[in-house]
DNA sequence: AGCCAGGACTGAG
DNA sequence: CTCAGTCATGGC
């Protein structure tokens, strides 16, 4: 089957599985923002932690916590680890939005606001488009550990195993829909969580029967 | 007692 | 450009 075709498959069995997911797991966009920074290997459990400390302290909105000191932010998200580099990194990403993070979010075409929010510290590949797919709305795609193990398990296989190869692979081979970029990548992170570490396989996993390894270990990372 | 989580930066080679 | 080391808390 041509690539397009087992790409849309895979998408629909898993639409049968979960029904649609209405993903990322925030109260706003404005938290969908700094969440894709705070859950940067680390588990969502300790973001939710996080975030009541920033609730408690009423600054989540992007004035709020730009205004905060460095070290009171510190504190406040030390439950989602890796506290001092987070904080740097946040004010960072703070100060490129600007007042207006939604409008700069949206300005202008898709590569050049993802290569821009790139050259943030602390950004990365797949928090940028984490950012932009879940906050902004913009047709890109996330790609993260789940999905390339996932990938690997059902024998899909990009050009080359760097991320822009995965992301690629969607981007190229799929309508640049954010609804359907959105959902899928949900249902990548939900089969993950419900069966990555479900040593040795899949039992009950939706996929098993177009899996070709038999374990979710296998892959890159 | 480790090991790991929805990564990204840094310095070496 | 590839890659190990580093960051750090909480859950299992």
């Amino acid at each position: 089957m041509a690539l397009a075709g087992r790409l849309m498959a895979l998408h629909e069995r898993l639409l049968a599985h979960y029904g649609p997911l209405h993903w990322w797991p925030a109260e706003s966009l404005f938290q969908v923002v700094i969440g894709a920074v705070l859950t940067q290997n680390t588990a969502w459990s300790n973001v939710e932690k996080a975030f009541a400390n920033l609730r408690a302290a009423a600054v989540l909105d992007r004035a709020s916590m730009s205004a905060l000191p460095v070290e009171d932010l510190k504190a406040l998200i030390r439950p989602s680890g890796t506290f001092r580099i987070k904080a740097r990194q946040l004010h960072a990403l703070l100060d490129w939005l600007g007042d207006d993070w939604e409008g700069r979010l949206r300005h202008g075409s898709l590569e050049q606001t993802r290569t821009s929010l790139l050259a943030v510290h602390g950004i990365g590949e797949e928090t940028a488009d984490a950012i932009l797919l879940y906050a902004a709305g913009r047709p890109t795609f996330v790609i993260d550990a789940y999905t390339r193990r996932i990938l690997t398990r059902v024998g899909v296989r990009p050009l080359t195993g760097t991320y822009s190869g995965y992301r690629r692979l969607f981007m190229d081979h799929l309508p640049p829909d954010p609804a359907l970029f959105n959902e899928y990548h949900a249902q990548f992170v939900q089969l993950g969580k419900d069966h990555c570490r479900a040593a040795p396989v899949c039992t009950g996993c939706p996929l098993k029967a177009v899996c070709e390894t038999g374990t979710m270990e296998a892959g890159p990372r």
